[in-house]
RNA sequence: GCACCCAUAGCUCAGCUGGAUAGAGCGCUGCCCUCCGAAGGCAGAGGCCUCAGGUUCGAAUCCUGAUGGGUGCGCCA
């Protein structure tokens, strides 16, 4: 239920009625009408532009359509008044029951409250993380896991028929790498000294990859050529790997439905079908691309390849999908993989990419429109950088020098919750300033700590409400009618609306800034209570005015508590 | 050189896909609380929304161009 749809809808039925009765012309475009809360409180509780939209349509001016719209709007009960202000919107302002209609729903769907219909069942495919199965997770890994996690878990809210993907990049040359260094591992666990030559990984968490290669193979690969252990260490070791990988996904408390392997979909005869559908439209041919202008490579030389026409797409240049040696390019695959999601019937694809793979997003727009024939839309989000800080100090990070900080770092310093709120902080295509102090702050200054103490007192209220026995009274709404009271009600009526906005431009980050105006919104109205004991939620001997007190209290609980779960973040109970 | 992303208070950033007087936190200034409904509260100052054009009833938001920053640019994924 959204509360704004539902106005909107009343405003839609005044302006027909207006039109039946000849105040306005036939025909006009409704499309543009909202209704949203108005930004400054002081106008009322919803506002419409419907005068200003359609008065150059109507021929008429702004105001008078505005009155009359108003007039017609007013002889709802459930509408106070309607004034005209400003260039002609409407402001309307609410009686009383509706509020205390709302505080009832919140209270009767509790979960389920928000919850919206709007995905209408779409299938859709949000592929994230798809970290390369080459070491454990680390930072830079942590923002996109979370910000795709928490947009699955936002769509499948929002009534999108929702599948969580993982791609396994286990079929390129650097899981050959990941073989030989897990080889000198090996040779290691033999007591040999092992030769982590330049362009291997050096990371000491293939250490025991090499000891179980050890327990599982004895000495059979010791003093053998590539040729012979390739394969089934690189198997072995990109097993483990992902092995890792879930569990850092879990300690982060991220869920996948479906993991695909690029191997997988060689031999298959899987690639050359994704590539012979784009050849049978045209879209591959041989032919030889010019030199990128102002910034000729050194060694470049023209060179024929097998290209997919990517700019019939709007790509800028056609991609080369073939090597010289005969081989698919990274890009190959990747076509037969989306083409693999098409044919899966979904609906929309989501891809969640780096910052950095930036460059890659037109090509593969292009390729999914043509397999699709522009039936499944690709929208990709790029996460940016995440800069890590400690007490404002900037944390230095690198590989050579082993401070190289994984997943499991952050949480165990910080924890999953915290890790995963301020992750969501800041939307998606902004860097994000992480320090590792700040977030375990208990101040004003923490988002995390904030919301949460928020829910905490929530729950600090109800249990002191049961104390006194006032639990169980059956609160009658009607009795809040108080601005600071009244303005918490208004913000968690707004909560269906940021659901469907949020998801509508998928964006989770919006439903924690949502959740940081809701918890301010409810401290205000706690701390209110410090100078008029009026407000306070627990109203000393009075059971009636307590319960009704505490249902506000409760449904912000239930509000916070329905936003935290998106997010895939616990809800404190108490303060420690 | 080209493409994509970004530019909002001193700082870090929100800003409802075009609405009214552009918001929050920190910092700053001034008051208040000494309370266990604790881990602060209230108020104030602070803005050419990078710049220049355009679209329209109306632009931080959309379009064009400029400037500054980030990312990427044929057989690496």
């Amino acid at each position: 239920m959204n509360l704004f749809t539902e106005f909107r809808a009343c405003v839609l039925d005044a302006l027909q009625a207006l039109t039946a009765q000849g105040a306005l012309p036939d025909g006009l475009e409704f499309a543009n009408v909202t209704v949203e809360p108005p930004r400054d409180p002081a106008h009322g509780d919803m506002a419409t532009n419907a005068a200003m939209v359609l008065a150059k349509p109507a021929g008429l001016k702004p105001r008078e359509i505005a009155e009359a719209l108003g007039a017609q709007l007013t002889s709802d009960p459930r509408i106070a008044s309607a004034e005209v202000a400003g260039p002609g919107f409407l402001n309307l302002r609410l009686d009383n029951s509706v509020w205390a209609g709302v505080l009832g729903t919140v209270l009767d769907q509790g979960a389920a409250f928000g919850r919206s219909t709007m995905g209408q069942g779409t299938k859709v495919n949000v592929e994230f993380v798809s970290a390369n199965p080459t070491g454990p997770m680390h930072v830079g890994h942590v923002r996109g896991a979370v910000v795709g996690d928490a947009l699955s878990n936002l769509l499948a809210y929002a009534g999108f028929d929702v599948t969580r993907e993982y791609y396994i990049n286990d079929g390129g040359a650097q899981v050959d790498v990941l073989a030989r260094s897990a080889f000198e591992r090996y040779r290691e666990a033999h007591g040999r000294s092992p030769e982590i030559a330049e362009g291997l990984y050096p990371g000491e968490y293939l250490i025991e990859v090499g000891e179980a290669l050890k327990a599982e193979f004895g000495e059979q690969f010791l003093d053998q050529p590539e040729s012979v252990w390739l394969e089934t260490i690189r198997n072995f070791a990109t097993e483990r790997m992902m092995g890792m990988i879930r569990e850092d996904l879990a300690a982060l408390g991220v869920r996948m439905d479906v993991y695909s392997s690029e191997k997988a979909l060689y031999g298959t005869g899987e690639i050359e079908r994704a590539i012979d559908r784009l050849r049978q439209k045209g879209l591959i041919y041989r032919g030889t691309l010019e030199p990128p202008k102002g910034k000729t490579p050194e060694d470049w030389e023209p060179r024929e390849q097998t290209l997919f026409r990517s700019t019939a797409h709007g790509d800028d240049v056609d991609r080369p999908i073939m090597k010289s040696d005969g081989g698919w390019t990274y890009f190959a695959p990747d076509i037969a993989y989306h083409s693999n999601k098409v044919d899966r019937g979904f609906d929309l694809l989501i891809d969640i990419f780096g910052a950095d793979h930036g460059g890659y997003v037109k090509r593969m727009k292009a390729a999914v429109a043509a397999l699709s024939d522009n039936r499944v839309p690709l929208e990709v989000r790029l996460i940016q950088l995440v800069k890590l800080y400690k007490n404002g100090e900037p944390f230095k990070m690198s590989k050579r020098a082993g401070t190289f900080v994984t997943l499991r770092d952050v949480v165990e310093e910080v924890g999953a919750d915290v890790t995963r709120f301020v992750m969501l902080t800041r939307k998606n295509d902004a860097s994000l300033d992480f320090d590792f102090a700040k977030v375990l702050e208990q101040s004003r200054e923490n988002p995390v700590w904030y919301v949460q103490y928020a829910s905490a007192r929530v729950q600090s209220v109800l249990r002191k409400a049961d104390e006194m026995g006032a639990g169980d009274t059956s609160p009658d709404l009607s009795g809040l009618t108080h601005d600071a009271e009244l303005a918490l009600i208004r913000k968690l009526a707004e909560w269906p609306r940021i659901v469907e906005l949020s998801a509508r431009v998928y964006e989770p980050h919006r439903v924690a800034g949502y959740l940081s105006e809701l918890a301010a919104e409810f401290h205000a109205l706690w701390n209110r209570g410090n100078d008029t004991p009026g407000l306070r939620f627990v109203q000393e001997g009075d059971h009636a005015t307590t319960a009704a007190k505490t249902a506000l209290a409760r449904a912000t609980g239930v509000v916070i508590a329905n936003g935290l779960a998106i997010l895939g973040v616990a809800a404190m109970t108490e303060m420690r």
